[in-house]
DNA sequence: TCTCAAATGCTAAGAGGTTTACAATTGGTT
DNA sequence: AACCAATTGTAAACCTCTTAGCATTTGAGA
């Protein structure tokens, strides 16, 4: 029975597979401080291109303010957002330390303003101090095991249950509700899913007041109501 | 149309999932002969528990010779096996670098001679040369990509597909014909679908000559044949 | 050799997703 | 205001996997 968006959440769909809210965010306070006074400030205007797909990762992006769109154009210049990040969390690490091209691209949401870690500051992060190297590889492996995590989540929960997470990823830790401007083919490519099964998960969520279907868009009503960790569905 | 076990493997099934064969191996000579100086040695006997399930990961292993089954003891006993590793080979990192217990169970599958690398030899091996941190977080991160197209995989195969790749997994560069001692329930679990579409699948791919179904093995046929990287299924 | 539990093979019913096709709605454009 | 392309709603046929049940085969132990 539904009753509600009462998830797992281990992980958020959007985060886990496309930032790493904490790979920053882990670092002690003083270390942190540091890293991020080595990197570079840089302001991006509404709209502009952070990243591309397919270029080279030289570097890593903090979040200092405003958000970041995370997504892909598609071949006709039309843009999939995939998750939409804020302040704090940072984004690029993977094809940064992996050493292989953007596999997203990053548009500036909104005024934003981020701290670039590239390869200099990195490693004048790690060789000060000891323990940096070790958190980072840490975290990393954190971000393996959600990762896993994600692959049994896909084989085990409905379509129903999947639809529900993934938006509560683009929800982005938002408290009230959110309106998301998506289509039904994109949250569909997201999710896995044909558009027809989309639309009757949508359906069932919104006959039990979750969300509320819009032309382009999706309204999620309480997406903060319990979002908790390590607990199983009450979907 | 069926045509053989021509698959994409940028990841091993198995290999991507419980151990990095190139957690040890990226590293350059002469840091991964002082790493591995550093750590003790150990013999396990056919049999023996090398770790298990639920233990906190104090360390990883680096396999010197023999093999080394990884896999879970199911509560009556029974252990089902994920994976055969070799020399080369290590395992455990992520739940000693993630500092969460076990996923896994690790059994000698026989005379078996391993180095311990625990905390003390990796931040020994951090500080000693600049290199090694940053090597090790791009082995990670390539551990996040390869789970990823994990996700992906998943979703866009065929069951077919998906268990010759799982069986593929397990012959772990095995050259010729290799018999794999696992069970059809087993295997289904592994990859995650029922036993009797497990049975059809195993069905088209015995047809198609690419294994052998007996009873509590399979066999199979020309792993090797063909093994790729980085294109699209010919299945 | 006989016995029996485990493993496999097979079938049928049912659930759920996909594809295809078409109608209805929406929002921007002329 | 009228039009049009994009989006959404809906239906039917089809396909694949699952569950459940039972028959058959296998291999190990008495």
């Amino acid at each position: 029975m539904l009753r509600g968006l009462q998830l797992v959440e281990s992980s958020h769909f959007s985060r886990s597979t496309f930032a790493a809210a904490g790979f920053v965010t882990a670092l002690p306070e003083d270390v942190r401080r540091r890293l991020l006074n080595l990197g570079l400030v840089r302001q991006f205007a509404k709209g502009e291109l952070i990243q591309q797909r397919g270029d080279p990762g030289k570097e890593f992006w903090h979040i200092r303010s405003g958000n970041v769109q995370i997504g892909r154009y598609s071949f006709d210049g039309k843009l999939s957002i995939f998750a939409v990040l804020g302040p704090g969390e940072s984004f690029g690490e993977q094809a940064f330390l992996g050493e292989f091209p953007r596999m997203v691209d990053a548009i500036a949401g909104n005024e934003v303003t981020l701290v670039r870690i590239g390869e200099k500051e990195l490693q004048s992060a790690i060789s000060s101090d000891p323990r940096v190297a070790r958190i980072l590889l840490k975290t990393m492996a954190h971000m393996v095991q959600q990762a896993f995590a994600l692959v049994n989540a896909g084989r085990n929960l409905s379509t129903v249950e999947r639809v529900a997470r993934a938006l509560l990823g683009l929800c982005e830790g938002e408290g009230h509700t959110v309106s998301i401007p998506i289509t039904q083919q994109e949250l569909a490519d997201l999710v896995g899913v044909s558009r027809v099964s989309l639309g009757k998960a949508l359906g069932k969520l919104e006959q039990s007041g979750n969300i509320e279907r819009n032309y382009g868009e999706i309204v999620v009503l309480n997406p903060l109501l319990s979002r908790r960790r390590h607990h199983s569905a009450t979907l």
